[in-house]
DNA sequence: TCTGGGGTCCTCTGCCCT
DNA sequence: TCTGAGGGCAGAGGACCC
């Protein structure tokens, strides 16, 4: 430990930083680098290397080239012709992520995972056996090095916004020499606090992207501090009330949010842009049918159901238009979804051709779960076992490849179709479970490179 | 030679019900 | 019986995050 680092433990009181932000250094990039050594060293691109992919993360030597994340594949290969270019493994990256959550939870049980390389833990409960919070934060690092021989930085405050702050302080930097050894940890005392904030440009706080920045720079505000000086009227009417009052609050340090710990997700979604845009209405049978197999995975896999399901098409000028529908039962299997889905993608104008579709399910309960009652007082039983759960006063389309629900089919008993629906979706999660998913799909959907919902620029 | 994917949250509008 | 107000919810779109 350095001079500065005891410094730092010196100073901090055990429960005056509460919150720690610890954030993966190019994280996918390194993921790739532990797979394939002679990646290291040499600037490296993930993403998509399709013809619409983009930059998912870059190697600090690519972004000294100026390569940076959510960048067009094809320009950032121009920006830094030398760069190698990976594309993403998700599944690679949710396994290191899964061992490092594990040296998180080693500390803390409170945890709120924000992506695969970032959570935000809170300590207060943790001194007694780990000491100070920035005794845990080199704690952590040193932890996680060794579990996964993966860097990160980590932020030390009192609340998430300085932490976040903190943790992207500590981080290594690019020069034009290339790149630069980061402190690792940043520790913000509440004296410093204010000093540190406000001497932020604003779009470095959470919930300042492009448009908001904009309309900010409008009333001349550029920093952090410009915002904490803004009469909250003035802030109101630029940018909304909710908006404007958590903003004036969080440049005055003011942030109570607490550390959540990872709960039922509030939405599922799958969603893909072609390589080319799609017209033919065959093909988009085809593909409702396998975004809907892999949301549904999803749902089961995890025990759940949900209500609601949206569409989501984009055109090829990148307008974009959702439908959504509210059922009165939840659904879990992928022939339901995609009946559902089906309808909800008639009411939309295909004729200029698509360049994505996505399917999203809300809305979501556990599968033992009673469920939420509409607004119009649609009761719905407590579903209590997969058996209740085909008790669907939806019915199921007459075909594997989701044709449209009808009067009919509602009409339909628990079992029959129904029941067969759930044996077809169980009978693919074995399968697919013994085998890998890329081994079976919807006859609609045709065998692709992948699993149902897995990126086809996976390797 | 364009602009991904998977999420969350907020705002606005329209509808239904009281 | 009609009408308006207000609450709650659904649906659609947008902004933002990593």
């Amino acid at each position: 430990m350095t001079g500065d680092q005891h410094d730092q433990l010196a100073v901090a009181g055990p429960d005056e930083l509460p919150i720690l932000h610890v954030d993966m250094d190019a994280f996918y990039v390194e993921v790739e680098r532990k797979r394939d050594p002679a990646l290291v060293g040499r600037p490296v691109i993930v993403g998509g290397s399709g013809r619409r992919g983009v930059v998912a993360s870059a190697s600090y030597e690519a972004r000294a080239a100026g390569v940076h994340a959510a960048m067009p594949t094809a320009r950032a290969r121009r920006l830094c012709p030398a760069a190698v270019v990976v594309t993403s493994d998700f599944s690679g990256y949710a396994e290191a992520s899964e061992a490092i959550a594990e040296v998180f939870e080693s500390v803390t049980p409170i945890v709120e995972p924000i992506a695969l390389d970032e959570a935000f833990l809170d300590v207060s409960g943790a001194h007694r056996l780990f000491g100070p919070s920035p005794e845990i934060a080199w704690h952590l690092r040193s932890a996680v090095r060794q579990a996964t021989d993966l860097d990160c930085s980590v932020g030390v405050a009192s609340n998430k916004t300085l932490a976040k702050l903190a943790s992207v302080a500590a981080k290594p930097t690019v020069q034009s020499s290339g790149p630069e050894p980061g402190l690792g940890v940043r520790v913000v005392e509440r004296a410093e606090q204010i000093a540190f904030l406000w001497a932020h440009r604003v779009e470095a706080l959470w919930g300042v992207g492009p448009v908001t920045l904009r309309r900010l720079n409008d009333i001349d505000v550029v920093s952090v501090g410009d915002l904490a000086a803004v009469p909250i009227e003035r802030l109101v009417a630029a940018v909304g009330t909710a908006h404007g009052t958590q903003l004036a609050a969080l440049a005055r340090g003011i942030d109570d949010r607490p550390v959540h710990r990872g709960g039922i997700p509030r939405s599922v979604s799958h969603e893909e842009t072609f390589d080319t845009d799609v017209r033919d209405p065959d093909r988009l049978r085809g593909e409702i049918v396998r975004l809907a197999d892999a949301v549904a995975s999803r749902l089961r896999a995890n025990g759940l159901v949900a209500r609601t399901v949206a569409v989501k098409v984009k055109y090829p000028d990148f307008s974009l238009r959702t439908r959504a529908q509210t059922l009165a039962e939840p659904i879990q299997t992928p022939r339901l979804l995609a009946s559902v889905a089906h309808e909800l993608i008639a009411r939309l104008d295909l004729s200029t051709g698509i360049r994505l579709l996505g399917i999203a399910v809300s809305n979501i309960a556990e599968a033992s779960a009673p469920p939420v009652r509409s607004s119009a007082g649609v009761g719905v039983e407590a579903l209590t076992a997969p058996e209740t759960q085909l008790q669907l006063e939806l019915g199921v389309g007459r075909h594997f490849s989701g044709e449209s629900v009808s009067s009919r089919d509602t009409e339909s008993g628990p079992t029959g179709d129904a029941e067969l629906d759930r044996r077809l979706a169980d009978a693919l999660d074995a399968i697919r479970g013994r085998f890998g998913g890329a081994v079976i799909s919807h006859g609609a959907a045709g065998l692709r490179d992948g699993a149902p919902g897995e990126r086809r620029w996976g390797r």
